[in-house]
RNA sequence: CCGGAUGUGGUGAAAUUGGUAGACACGUCAGACUUAGGAUCUGAUGCCGUAAGGUGUGGGGGUUCGAGUCCCUCCAUCCGGACCA
């Protein structure tokens, strides 16, 4: 009998189907599991071999937890609203939901295929009413409250209404406004004063941002469609356009998804990635001074020490200062050495303070500065920037210190204003030489004049009050000294912004917000969902609003024309999977705290600060409000690493139909074109397949071979359709079966790793399943003829050697599991039926707890397996086998011996020997006698169990 | 530029705690069986060398009796950087 998995697998798949056996329900006999993957966007390309990879691990988890004992919640859904659905409403005008649903269907298709052990009556879809229905909600709960900053705990508005009601705007826990008010001052405020307010504490509120705006385009870009300032799809201008945004003022929670790192089971990358997100700096806001009157006079000479910088004198008159400037520095100590000021092109300070004489080549350098984006000014190493003609005055000597404007700047951190001080800091150090303005050295010998040193050791000189000390130990006394003379603050930065809630665009969730006299009031809990009306155009607003803007029954209600951002639905739907069909709430307290935290979370790291961040500040949001009782969403995560695509290329000889094997291809002129992987076996290409691909495309294809095949060239590329390197796992699964599949994406590399796709080595695990298969049944081809009799299987008694080989692999095997090593754990089985195959072992005691073991990598081949062997309940109700420690015991170890660290012999050495009896063995060996050459050893370390290395 | 990761045979990789580098596979080579083999089985396989032996984990340096593993430094590749998801 033959290892037929392709009826195996269609058989137990529809009896899994039919008996429900992945159903799960709230069971307090069973400690609880929740293994969770990231839900993937349905895409229109389906799904190809690196989505699953992550699937498949959790999925062995699942069914090993299972096996272990545990009530395990393993859902799936779909991330279903986003871009790409509509853009490709734009090119092929077929509406997002329905192209969408039909990705679904396929994703389903492909999913289903692998034999994953998802309980689909929980299945979420984040494009459905009756889901955003609840993320709508969320938004509200999220609109109506606000973060006091003494509890650290959001509450609801109407506490901070009470609060500005009895004592005004300065109250313990509630963050500075703008100005202070009393409590009369509130109660005299209009309606819409005070709604403006509110907002500025509101979780989820509603502000001015700037956008990425073409106007050729009529529209709205994202930064990645953005490239050097003009806009990817046909290069048109793209311009800064300020737009009402909505945001999640995610800042107030960073303390807290700092801290929160802390108790979780995140990798120390990921957690390290999301802790320089956050980016909190504590330092201190100094205010400056401005002089930009006509008592500023500058006079130029060059430097007597060294030609080339150009020294400016200063000199002002002593009159009052018009303004001040705000920085933000994380190194107070260093206020000595500031040579210039820098403000980001933003600035608003900048109209104010730039000397006339420099207002054109300001304006020239702003309009530059413009076009680009954030990232390309974060990313360039050129060096820009304008003098504004102003100047700064140092709080502690006066000195005159030259304001410049530079994109290095950023607007959105800090102040958006910067103390420069070259010496210390590499960039105001390049940008000083650039621009020859000199350097004050206030760290000594520690500055070599070549790059800045931004050590905090070093003694101070240059430096007033604080010379002398070390730098570090200043950072205080200057902060203490700018407060007592209330020119500046302690303070804590954070690098992270206020989470964007909102995109010009159709397919997501509509705002329940209707505007009425410039005020945002929420819609009633009985109206939603706010349904997406349909549209026939998804162009853009008059205005660059979302489509919504052009419907006329939307705007007439007033309704917000923004939607919400692919992030929104995904910020919460692990909650929905535990109670996935409550129309009442978004999920009831009582399910909540059954199955509580995701004990597992698997997905890839690009997911490392936005979905992780966001859905961490909801879930501590919706705790706040005492709607869940966890703080934190994931207990564990695993980042599976991305699989990359390994690209083909056949050689085009220019201006012929011939095509060159890649080693003769320097002889000719030729061009490298893509070629579908699939037709390539490993690097021969198939000239056959090659003639008719792309519909005969390449039909009179010539070819040069080498050695009579033709090789193709490589690269490893992003797996992309477009690279023609896609391989589809449905392919697979036809041709090898799911637990062939599975098990090759396991034994491909750790999880956690990236790697190229190649399917070379799949035969490798199809043959290993065989030779499972060929410990129960004789699969020779006179086998079947013999008549029934081709099973193998007995009821003897396993002897000790066999029993041996299973308890290794069970002590293995549990053990990789455990710490997601799969790969090894599926070489672990591979040894394991290799032993087992030399041992010519075909024991129904042994080969029933290998079935057990194999299950959750293998499910089709160990189900049928289980129930020929004469079981009917389905193998994941079967009890994990234990491990017996008595099997393994060994009573000698083969020692390496070395001399000096160099390995150069073994001695099989009893377990337990003496120190001395050990070092006797090893000198009256032969080799070692050798190597030592009479010679007294120095010293012999001897590590029990490990290795004896004898130093000579 | 900033942040994160990775680098080991022809290939994917293993080495969990500083202790026999290359487990397990793919591929290749040789052989067996067979009408046949793209099935199966046996053996070999890091590199140099007939061998003894030498050498070997991206490059350079260090710590140690001993380094793939720890430290310093350089190089290369991949991922992310807020409206792709």
């Amino acid at each position: 009998m033959e290892y037929n998995f392709r009826d195996i697998e269609k058989k137990w798949q529809d009896w899994w189907k039919e008996n429900k056996i992945y159903k799960v329900s709230k069971d307090s006999s069973k400690p609880k599991y929740y293994a969770l993957d990231m839900f993937p966007y349905p895409s229109g390309v389906g799904l190809h071999v690196g989505h699953p990879l992550g699937y498949i691990a959790s999925d062995i988890f699942s069914r090993y937890k299972r096996l272990k004992g545990y009530n395990v919640l393993h859902p799936m859904g779909y991330d279903a609203f986003g871009l790409p659905a509509e853009q490709y409403a734009i090119d092929h005008g077929i509406h997002p939901a329905i192209s969408t649903e039909a990705n679904i269907k396929n994703f389903r298709n492909q999913l289903d295929k692998i034999g994953f052990s998802f309980d689909w009556d929980r299945e979420v879809n984040t494009s459905k009413p009756d889901f955003y229905k609840w993320t709508q909600w969320i938004f509200l709960e999220l609109f109506d409250s606000w973060y006091n900053r003494q509890t650290q705990k959001a509450e609801r508005i109407k506490q901070l209404i009470q609060l500005f009601e009895e004592y005004g705007s300065d109250v313990p826990g509630v963050k500075p406004y703008a100005f202070s008010f009393t409590n009369s001052g509130w109660k005299s405020f209009d309606k819409k004063k005070r709604q403006e307010i509110l907002m500025e504490y509101r979780l989820a509120y509603c502000g001015i941002g700037e956008v990425n705006w073409c106007e050729a385009l009529g529209t709205v870009l994202a930064n990645d469609e953005v490239i050097n300032g003009v806009s990817e799809r046909g290069g048109f201008p793209v311009v800064k356009k300020k737009l009402r945004q909505w945001y999640l003022r995610i800042t107030e929670y960073a303390d807290r998804l700092l801290e929160g790192l802390q108790k979780v089971d995140f990798s120390d990358s990921m957690k390290e990635m999301q802790g320089n997100w956050i980016g909190k700096s504590s330092g201190a806001e100094i205010d400056f001074r401005v002089r930009i009157d006509e008592s500023v006079k500058e006079t130029k000479e060059t430097s007597s020490s060294d030609p080339s910088i150009e020294v400016v004198h200063v000199t002002i008159t002593e009159t009052e200062a018009d303004e001040s400037l705000r920085v933000y520095t994380t190194r107070p100590d260093t206020i000595f050495g500031v040579d210039f000021m820098v403000i980001a092109p933003e600035h608003e300070l900048i109209d104010v303070i730039t000397n006339p004489q420099h207002k054109k080549s300001v304006e020239e350098y702003i309009t530059y500065v413009k076009s680009r984006s954030e990232r390309e000014r974060m990313a360039e190493k050129k060096i820009t920037g304008v003098f504004t003609g102003a100047y700064a005055l140092n709080p502690f000597n006066g000195r005159a210190i030259p304001i410049w404007i530079s994109e290095y700047v950023l607007a959105g951190y800090g102040t958006g204003a910067i103390m420069a001080v070259p010496c210390g800091d590499q960039r105001d150090f390049l940008f000083a030489k650039h621009f020859n303005i000199p350097i004050t050295n206030i760290i000594g010998s520690h500055f070599s004049g070549e790059e800045a040193n931004p050590t905090k050791e070093a003694i101070l000189q240059n430096s007033d009050f604080i010379n002398g000390m070390v730098m570090k130990d200043a950072i205080d006394v200057v902060i203490k000294r700018i407060e007592e003379m209330g020119m500046g603050a302690r303070k804590v930065n954070y690098k992270m912004r206020d989470a964007a809630f909102s995109r010009q665009r159709y397919w997501g969730e509509p705002f329940p917000i209707v505007w009425k006299n410039g005020i945002a009031y929420p819609l009633d809990e009985k109206d939603l969902p706010l349904e997406l009306p349909h549209v026939d155009s998804y162009k853009p607003g008059p205005e660059g609003e979302g489509p919504l803007a052009n419907i006329p029954e939307w705007t007439s209600r007033h309704l917000e024309t923004n939607t919400m951002p692919g992030y929104a639905g995904s910020s919460w739907y692990f909650l929905r999977y535990m109670d996935p069909h409550n129309d009442k709430e978004f999920c009831n307290r009582k399910a909540s705290d059954y199955w509580g935290q995701v004990d597992l979370y698997i997905g890839g790291t690009e997911h490392a600060v936005g979905h992780l961040l966001y859905s961490r500040m909801w879930t501590k949001v919706l705790h706040d409000l005492g709607y869940i009782g966890h703080d934190e969403p994931y207990k564990r995560l695993v980042n599976q690493g991305m699989i990359q695509g390994s690209s083909r290329f056949v050689y085009r000889v220019r201006g012929t139909n011939k095509f060159v094997s890649f080693g003769l291809k320097d002889n000719y002129q030729t061009d490298r074109i893509h070629v579908d992987v699939n037709i390539v076996d490993g690097v021969e290409l198939d000239t056959e397949l090659f003639k008719q691909w792309r519909n005969g495309d390449y039909m009179d294809a010539e070819f040069i071979l080498e050695n009579g095949k033709y090789i193709c060239g490589t690269e490893v590329e992003k797996m992309s359709k477009r690279y023609f390197n896609t391989v589809n796992p449905d392919d697979l699964c036809i041709k090898y079966g799911a637990d062939t599949f599975r098990m090759y994406e396991m034994f491909l590399g750790p999880v956690e790793m990236s790697k190229p796709w190649d399917t070379k080595g799949i035969e490798g695990v199809h043959r290993f399943l065989k030779k499972l298969w060929r410990l129960f049944y004789d699969d020779s081809p006179l086998s079947d003829k013999k008549g029934p009799g081709t099973k193998l299987w007995t009821d003897e008694k396993a002897n000790e050697a066999e029993l041996k080989v299973l308890h290794k692999a069970i002590r293995k095997i549990e053990e990789d599991t455990e710490r997601f090593s799969f790969n090894t754990g599926v070489s672990a089985f591979m040894i394991a039926v290799n032993d087992l195959t030399d041992l010519k072992t075909h024991k129904k005691e042994v080969l029933e707890k290998l079935l057990i073991l194999l299950a959750p990598y293998a499910p089709h081949i160990s189900e049928e397996l289980w129930h020929q062997l004469g079981n009917s309940d389905s193998i994941l109700n079967a009890e994990y086998p234990t491990l017996e420690a008595k099997y393994l015991i060994e009573s000698s170890k083969e020692y390496p011996i070395s001399i000096n660290g160099k390995l150069r012999t073994t001695i099989t050495i009893p377990l337990g020997a003496p120190e001395s009896e050990v070092e006797q063995i090893v000198l009256a060996n032969e080799v070692i006698q050798k190597w030592l050459e009479g010679k007294p050893p120095k010293k012999i370390i001897y590590k029990e169990g490990k290795m004896v290395n004898v130093v000579v």
